[in-house]
Order: C-alpha cells, then structure tokens, then sequence
DNA sequence: TCCAGAATGTCGGCTGGCCGACAGACATGG
DNA sequence: CCATGTCTGTCGGCCAGCCGACATTCTGGA
C-alpha cells in the first residue's frame, strides 16, 4: 500500500512548493514577484477572469472551486502555505475556470506570465517543482474521479476525510487535526452529496468515535478505524 | 498532426505535445529517447510499476486507467498522436497509480527520468509545453469531477461524447467522427453509471438521431442538438 | 469463411440517496 | 451580551438508476 490512502509522512506538507526551491531560486523569486494581501472570503480571482498570473501563498489558506451552472460550486482542493496556485490557466492560455477565494486572511506572491517566463528562464531547476505541483493535484483528482464513480456516500465522505489528513492534518496528541473551517454543506459539495446525507453520515462517524467537529474543523480519533470503514458496510 | 481544419476550435489536438516543441527540440528529444513498439491491448506500464519513464506517443493510441479495489478501472483519458503520459509519477515520485494500455498497435519514444532531467537542462524551452499538457489534464479532469457530481446518467454520458468530441474528434462531412474504439462498458465506466443505463442512454440517442455508434465508434449527426439536451430531460 | 466469446438491448424489482420541511443549536458581529 | 442569520439533525415520500437475468447481435481471430 504505498499510493492514495496511504499513511501519511511530511508535515510540510507534499504541497508545499516554496519549500522544494532552493533557497537562492526561492529568494530570487520573492524578489521578482508583488507581494498582496486578501481579507478572509475575499476573492483572489473568479472564473471568467483573463487569468494571466500565477500565485504563490505566503500565509493562509485558499479554496479553488470550479463553478456549475446551477451555482453548485465544487471544491476541487485547498492551497495552504507555499502552495502555488493559477498556474494552470497561465500554461494553458485561455481564462480562469475555477475561482480562488481566500479562507482566511492571506499573503500571497503575484508573478505575471512574463515575469514567470522570464524566471523560469534563469532558474530553469524550479520548472521541476512546478511539474510536481501540478502532477500532484492530477494524481488527487485521479483519486477523486475513481471515488466518486465506485464508492457510496459514506465511503465517499471517509475517503475525503483521509485525504485531507494524509495532505493537510497535523497531528496534536492522539487526535489529527485538520485546520480547514469546513461546514457540512461544503463537504457536500466536495464529495457530491448532499448536505442531508453528510450531516447523517458525519453523525454516524461521531457517534462511533471515530471523529468529531469541533468549531466547523475536523478533529480525527483513529485513522486506522475510519480506513476500515472504507471497505466494509 | 493534422486533424484537419474544419469548423473546429483548435486543430492540433490540445493534447499534441510533440508539435508544441520546436523542431530543433524534437529532434533532440527523438534523438535522446529510445524508441519502443507495443501491440493492440498490450500494457505500456501498469499500476504498481517503479514508474521512472516518461513516455511521448509518435504513433497510436494509449488509455489511461485508473485501477479500483474491485476491478473495475476507471478511464481518466486517452493519449493520441503526439501526447506525452507517464509523466505525472517522474515528477511526483513514487509507483504508478494508473495503466497505460495501448488501444492498438502503437510507437512511443521512451526516456528515463535522468535522460528527461538532462535534456529539460539543455532545452528549458520545453518546460512550458510538458506544463501545459499537464495544465491541460488538469482542467480536464476539474471537468470531469464537476460533471460527475451535478449532472444526472444522461447528461453525463452526453457530456462525455461532447469532451471527447472537442479534443479528438474529426469533421467528416456533416459528421464529426471519433475514433476511438468504446464498449458501453468502457463508456460507462468513464461516467460512473452502469452498462445497462449506458445502453439504455446511447440507445435512447440514437433513436433521436443526434448519434451512431459504426463499428464502435462514435459518429455524432448534430453537435448542438446534443449540447442542447444538456440542460433539459 | 465460420464460430465462440464478447457486446448490446431490454425487462422488473429494489433501494440509496435526493428533496422538501422544520425545529433546535450555534457563532459572530454589532 | 444579544439577535439573527447560518448551520445542523432528522424525518418520510419518492424516483433514478443499480442489479440480475436473459435473448440477440456482432466481430475478430483462426
């Protein structure tokens, strides 16, 4: 078992771009790029925007969603600290698709197209880390994808919960906690249910003591015991 | 290649990796790699496998498939002419975590993880393109979660015609051709229904003449009259 | 050319989970 | 510290689509 649900390693995170630069390139790329900053639920862009600049999050915490016709967003992943975001529309060409909205107060580095292109130019070692970004968030959405076409609601909602823990939990004591202020009817949305279902299932996970929210932020008791749920009911 | 210019948006195929490099860096690509033939249905790599190549497709076609528990694969996307795959687990690390099956008799340039990191060396002009196939997929399976979630059995199978469709279909007449050869099965399992409600679905198109099915592969008669059934029924 | 194995068409019964509805519990900013 | 709007728990009715089963058609390899 080494791929997808598997146990989880490094705190800073496998997302954590700014982290995998050297030092010299990191410094250089600060240097290059506007530094911004974005209130809590503010939006950092919104599908339909030209999209011609790549974003690198300092501090905080960004959603990106990609919006559905009847205004059912769906949450694809989240960006925390170091993360890079945007880059897809930048590579590709073409507008934004998805919104990113700040979830909480954040800090973020701006680098237009350009100014990418020119760094990539003299720091051609950091292109590496940009393909691992974006390769991935391609193998989480693979996992997603295979997830929603096999697994029932609750297999759904456990699976997404040890995907956020393996990518984002920290672990304080015997808990694992998830620093992401979720409300049921977003996790709803991430897993492609609705908020009715989730609320029954989360219940039904917290009566078993498997986890708990405190404060709209998952709180994990036994990650060996919701991965068993995984395969069985 | 070529995939004609009809009334379509982009021609190339967003997906031809090969024909986004200058002729000078294909050259030394074609030069630095090795070059390997695989038969109809043979397995190019699958799940599991070390994973420290990176593969560009001169001739043919490739599936990718995303295994689950209970045998039943879920195909993430296909690979024409020109693609690049493989490359997600060179970058990221690790085994891979999906097959690459040939749909028929294919030629493939193959390159290790080292000659790759030599070469982006020496052509940092390259980067961008492998970013943006990877931007691409990205987007494409964004699609694929958002559609997964909101839409109903028919819609998404409606949907699903229309993506490949854009990427790989070819005018033909008054007809748009895809060729790739699709079982109901294989359709069913891209879009998360079962054979019978694929069957039942594809059936119910034909009969309003908005599709065929030749020899197993799609012929489309109207594009719109297919996008409008999206968003009724 | 022929034939076995694969793919398709279709039916009915059954059920997971959607939908609407409402009461109670928070949490947050004024 | 309170009020209000948002979030959570829970119920019952209902239906899209799953499942199993079967007959029929197709097709690709020998």
């Amino acid at each position: 078992m080494e791929a997808s649900d598997g146990h989880f390693t490094r705190q800073t995170g496998p997302t954590d771009f700014l982290a995998r630069l050297s030092s010299a390139d990191a410094r250089d790329l600060i240097q290059a790029s506007q530094r911004k900053l974005f209130a809590r639920n503010e939006f950092i862009f919104k599908a339909g925007d030209p999209g011609r600049h790549v974003y690198f999050l300092q501090q905080g915490r960004v959603k990106i969603c990609q919006p559905a016709p009847e205004g059912k967003d769906v949450i694809l992943w989240f960006c925390f600290t170091g993360d890079m975001f945007g880059m897809a529309e930048v590579a590709r060409g073409g507008g934004r698709v998805v919104h990113a909205q700040a979830c909480e107060a954040s800090e973020v580095l701006v680098l237009s197209q350009n100014e990418l292109t020119d760094y990539l130019k003299t720091h051609s070692a950091a292109a590496l880390p940009i393909m691992q970004v974006l390769a991935d968030r391609l193998r989480a959405l693979g996992d997603v994808v295979v997830n929603l076409i096999n697994d029932d609601a609750q297999t759904r909602i456990i699976k997404l919960i040890l995907r956020l823990a393996t990518r984002h939990g920290i672990r304080v004591g015997q808990d694992i906690h998830l620093n992401i202020h979720l409300t049921h009817q977003e996790i709803a949305d991430m897993v492609g249910t609705t908020r009715q279902t989730a609320s029954s299932v989360l219940g039904h996970l917290k009566r078993q003591g498997l986890m708990r929210l405190e404060n709209r932020r998952i709180r994990i008791d036994s990650m060996e015991l919701l991965d068993e749920m995984t395969n069985s009911t």
